[in-house]
Formats: structure tokens, C-alpha cells, sequence
DNA sequence: CCGATGACCAAAC
DNA sequence: TGTTTGGCCATCG
């Protein structure tokens, strides 16, 4: 672990269960730091571990700007897609629909 | 070693 | 009501 902030973001975005998404505020609430959204993107930017699906993790519009080194962009919407995550035309996430509500 | 930056969000003016 | 600034932690130069 680079930090023990990082785990704690990790192990956040490990919970979230399929065909939900969380935004980077969201999961840095769940951290106990609702200013610390920023880090939480910083943590994800270096998604190095395949177990944690960085794909579910979107900005608060709903735009998947995940894993540009581990995937491509369209390869995150499409791994969403597969999920059962619901795409608007605009290539954003249905946060009404598919926003993490913070349980299972 | 220190300054600046970054997949951002929310409160304040 | 919209726009601006602050803030958090870690990594890069």
C-alpha cells in the first residue's frame, strides 16, 4: 500500500457491487473524508491492482474518465454496459438509476 | 528535499 | 441563483 488512505479507497471500491457505480466523493464520504474527492481520483489514477473494479468509480456527472492506463475509455463503458450499468446518448452513466446508494 | 499538480467535490460569497 | 475558492493525500519534477 502506498498509504493507508489509498487502502481505505480501495477497499471502498472493492464493495461496490455490479451494475452500481460510485462517484470519487461518494467514496471518499465512505472514508471519512468528504474533501479528500480529489485523492480518492489520484488513488484510482494508479489502479495498478486488477481486483479493484476502478471501472465503477465516475465523476459526479457520471463520465467515465477511469483506467486510461489499465483500459481504454470505451473499453470502461462497455465493461459497465456488460454489468448492466445504463449509458445516456451523451456517453454519461445513469447516476438516477445506477448511483451506488452506499449498501448492497 | 520542496513545490506543484492531479480521474474531484462541496461549501461560501 | 451562479461562480469562485478551498481542501485533502500522494506522486512527479
Amino acid at each position: 500500500m502506498s498509504g493507508y488512505v489509498f487502502g481505505a479507497f480501495y477497499d471502498i471500491v472493492r464493495r461496490i457491487p455490479a451494475g452500481k457505480v460510485a462517484t470519487y466523493g461518494q467514496i471518499a464520504r465512505l472514508a471519512g473524508m468528504p474533501r479528500c474527492a480529489r485523492t480518492v481520483g489520484y488513488a484510482m489514477a494508479g489502479c495498478h491492482d486488477s481486483s479493484i473494479p476502478c471501472h465503477r468509480v465516475v465523476d459526479r456527472f457520471g463520465g467515465t474518465k477511469a483506467c486510461f492506463d489499465t483500459y481504454a475509455p470505451r473499453m470502461q463503458q462497455a465493461l459497465l454496459e456488460a454489468e448492466g450499468v445504463i449509458f445516456r446518448p451523451d456517453g454519461t452513466v445513469d447516476l438516477e438509476q445506477c448511483l451506488w446508494d452506499g449498501f448492497f
